[in-house]
DNA sequence: AATCCTCGCTAAAACCATTTAGCTATCGCT
DNA sequence: AGCGATAGCTAAATGGTTTTAGCGAGGATT
């Protein structure tokens, strides 16, 4: 008797008295009030061009529809033509969602627009889980794949067959060449440039990064291009960092460690902060020690976290353009598919932490 | 042909000489090669009791099953079984994401054990995008539907045929009675608690509330519930607020601007505000005051923000139990539907803003 | 008058899995 | 030998849509 759940879904309809659980309305209903065919009912709802059904047909078909309240089974029609409208959104994490919600807000957004919806799978980074969320994703019959990475970076995809458009958001893979990245190499130079736009070119201090203690460490190669673009930047200026501090996570407390380190020993004109998580434990190291914001100390950032906006003064920063990125792999997706990278602006965001 | 797996599925087997890109495996290939019917192999396959199929004839359909690596097609299965394993989670906003993201990261998490898989819908509480939202979903034959809110308050839910279990989660719906909400009530008291349990029971000023300014104002069912659990605490500790201050706004400039209206008029023992981001402005005007947080001034706030974390000394608080609400959203539509509304624990964070 | 074309439409197959109804061979029993 | 029961399996229907192949009627062409 337990395994009631075995048993077929009731077929017939329900006693009186129960909740009406209305049937829903097939084409085969739609073409049977228009008086048609289902073919002739298919083809007119799906818009099939160069048919040759009578203005009269379109009419009573769409009329049926309309007064029937029709809405395709999407699950019946993938059967035929594998395509479901829906597209899957794999990302190692959604949780640590500073940095992951743009890029799935933007990517809902696009989908939206496109008419699909979005299937999100969270991976946690785990092989296995990795394996299974793709799984689930081929089994739904979903037209795409997005990868998403939280932090930029090359993305371990697992050796399944994937017979589906697949783009790399914020990350890259060997196996598929369409991936999305912010200019991580303007952005560098973006940020140097706005302290030499405000005449600072001396005492600029560099945080989150150095150079000697770094080099074998791993990061993400986007941080590389970011740095590639401040030392392009800081040389074109025809300048250097007076200090290079780094560290290994880049948290608030890092970032008032690191400038209560500086202050020890020398009077910095400005803060390059790699991101803004730093420049916010800055802002409170610079706070302690009286230091005004942007007078004594300027600073600028990257990321354009949330944060950014709530500090006091507001903090100048470059920003990661996720929803904008988000956005785009749905387009790469749907559209033509452009096996390239594709590079997207970091929007300069400009607040009180910079003198004008 | 580096891209050949950006190809679209071809409808007839490829020419020879062309990558073989072998069609999806059904189960009739596995009934073949396992030398038995279909039928045979779908009830093994699902594992279905009480069948009189015999050991050898599992042991076949199982070893053909894994050597063509088969995968049932879910949009077929559901065809007939009306159950896509496929949940459907409408929220107004992912986007103010420091409150969505938590519904989602335990309502993903909770699918994801229940063998599930989401889809995720934006609707920006825009009754037309809902309506479609909801007929998407509908469309895919979902099994159930999670209508969230990032604000907990009543939710307006378009008056479309719903034929599938439904869950409110962080807001509630006179439509459909299952709904999850934090247990504002006993989060208010705990706030109150804390203070009292620090020794202060005098000097308390409320930020965020103000009863004569705000009667009339719409504010949602959760934060009056907050608020009562509050009066009620401070009236068991047999104290009051020595001032109460109300914003429109919960943002951290109103924080700031409210704090250094209560500086300027007194000088208080403890901030109890009604979100993080506001205490998060009083922490800046307690600095500029010279005040230190916890000796001069205590603060007790709520949310859990990620910038509690992130001040110094670091925010004590009452969490929102937003993952946790989240995966019970799963196992409540999974489960048995227990038309109750249920009330979710806000855990209470400890950090330094409270003395010891 | 026979043939061909076009128009307007439909029957039926196909997609893939589940489920119902039922078939055949064997065994036990009288 | 005859009957019924059971074990072990399968044919066929089903779900809702798209798509292929083609039908019948009427008009034009030869």
């Amino acid at each position: 008797m337990a395994n009631e759940e075995w048993r077929a879904w009731p077929r017939k309809r329900r006693k009186w008295g129960e909740v009406l659980a209305k049937k829903r309305v097939t084409l085969a209903d739609v073409a049977r009030l228009a008086g048609l065919s289902t073919t002739a009912a298919s083809m007119i709802l799906t818009g099939r061009p160069d048919t040759r059904l009578s203005a009269e047909a379109h009419a009573k078909v769409h009329a049926a529809a309309a007064s029937l309240g029709y809405r395709p089974n999407i699950a019946a029609r993938a059967l035929r033509t594998d395509k479901t409208r829906t597209i899957a959104f794999i990302s190692d994490y959604v949780a640590t969602t500073r940095f992951a919600s743009g890029l799935i807000r933007g990517a809902l957004a696009g989908a939206e627009q496109a008419q699909h919806v979005m299937l999100v799978l969270e991976t946690g980074g785990e092989p296995a889980r990795e394996i299974q969320a793709i799984e689930a994703a081929l089994d739904r019959q979903v037209d795409g794949l997005i990868f998403a990475a939280m932090r930029a970076r090359e993305v371990f995809v697992p050796d399944i067959a994937i017979n589906v458009p697949t783009v790399m958001l914020n990350g890259t893979s060997p196996r598929f060449p369409v991936s999305i990245l912010p200019d991580e190499y303007r952005g560098g130079r973006a940020a140097v440039e706005l302290l030499a736009g405000a005449g600072i070119r001396e005492g600029i201090v560099l945080l989150g990064y150095n150079e000697k203690e770094e080099t074998g460490l791993f990061r993400s190669e986007t941080v590389t291009n970011r740095l590639a673009g401040i030392r392009d930047a800081m040389a074109a200026a025809g300048t250097t960092f007076v200090a290079e501090l780094s560290c290994w996570n880049w948290e608030p407390d890092h970032g008032y460690d690191l400038t209560r380190t500086v202050l020890k020993s020398l009077k910095p004109r400005a803060l390059l902060c790699l991101n803004d998580r730093l420049a916010f434990g800055a802002y409170q190291a610079l706070d302690e020690a009286g230091l005004a914001i942007p007078e004594d100390v300027a600073l600028v950032s990257f990321d354009n976290d949330e944060i950014a906006s709530y500090l006091r003064p507001g903090l100048t920063t470059i920003g990661l353009p996720h929803e904008e990125m988000g956005r785009m792999a749905i387009s790469l997706l749907l559209g033509t598919p452009t096996p390239a990278r594709v590079l997207v602006e970091m929007p300069v965001v400009l607040r009180g932490s910079l003198p004008r």
